[in-house]
DNA sequence: CGCCGAGTTGAACTGAATCAAGAAACGTGG
DNA sequence: CCACGTTTCTTGATTCAGTTCAACTCGGCG
């Protein structure tokens, strides 16, 4: 909870009235080892915040599952795409390890957005945070090799990945898990 | 105007006490060919709406250029992360045509933020828009191969395509000039 | 103990990068 | 408005990285 709290109070002031009835609405919840918190066809309503664990959010195509990202502690997540229209979503996403997280439903986010001074702003910030991200990765895949993007996975969650199989991390940099292993045989 | 408030009305409803005070800040500007509408090292505080034009985003790297993103009529444009963090850009904006567009300063727009109802969502809706552009990017570079992301540009802007210059059209889907010569010819 | 999925390794293949040269298009100044 | 020079586009030959297919190993779990 404090985690969240001070990824927040980087981006704005939230008063401490404000606080409590946000932390009303927050929820917690813990997921056993490849539990899924989204499959496809339901509509995501929620946004959670990653206190403990790590997950993996994925499409299903006829040839084969693409990795569109890991969630790791102090990250949020969610199949935003899906949350924001409220359409169907095209994404699991599944624990792959034991984990711990916040939640807030959209009607509660709802709720907060009535009932408080910070709350647009803290929508806003869910959306600019989703997409900074975004921006990130997609500069790597324009300017890095598959092997770069490797390395900086690798410099920037150094034990997380260790829990993470290879494969999954091999789509998520877009490439074959045999290329991947060769990378690795090269370092 | 109308377009831009047509795409709003399809994501929020906004009083037209509300419009007016907001159109109120709304202002218009006219570029040449070739224009820079930001460059590196400096803060980005506006965000655009394309009436007419077309623009590149790109980012300067020692061995290349890399384009990040068109700016197509109707779309939002801005060094949206720069925007932000109000930090200085890293990307630059430049026009590849004669250009219109309405835009909106950060100040203004906090202006909208304290003095509207809608303005907090607009803010909302800027963020995600911006999110959504780049998931549907970053899904494309693990999915698609270099010769269907350049086919789904040509769908998507069939018309507006043809005054890009094609190395700019290479960079963006990510490969040299001499391969989307290639794919080119093979269609 | 045997099975199964994950990871490794090898060989052949493929698509894109690179290097290089020539053709076409573009803009700039006379 | 044309002529020149520069930039962009095309095409060819070669190289290289990653894919594909396949066989084998390892580790965990029934």
């Amino acid at each position: 909870m404090e985690n969240l709290l001070n990824i927040l109070n980087t981006k704005i002031t939230i008063s401490e009235e404000d606080w409590l009835f946000i932390s009303s609405k927050l929820q917690e919840k813990e997921f056993k080892k490849k539990d899924f918190i989204i499959t496809t066809q339901n509509i995501e309503d929620k946004i959670y915040f990653i206190q403990e664990g790590i997950f993996r959010l994925y499409i299903e195509l006829p040839e084969k599952d693409v990795t569109i990202d890991f969630g790791f502690p102090n990250n949020f997540l969610s199949s935003y795409s899906s949350f924001l229209t409220q359409t169907p979503s095209i994404a699991c996403i599944q624990s792959l390890t034991k984990s711990k997280v916040i939640f807030i439903t959209r009607k509660d986010l709802q709720e907060i957005y009535l009932h408080t001074q910070s709350g647009e702003s803290i929508g806003r910030i869910f959306a600019e945070e989703f997409f900074r991200y975004k921006s990130k990765r997609e500069l790597s895949f324009l300017k890095d090799s598959p092997t770069e993007r490797y390395l900086n996975l690798v410099k920037e969650q150094p034990q997380l990945i260790q829990e993470i199989p290879q494969k999954y991390l091999a789509s998520y940099i877009g490439i074959t898990p045999q290329a991947l292993s060769r990378i690795r045989a090269k370092i």
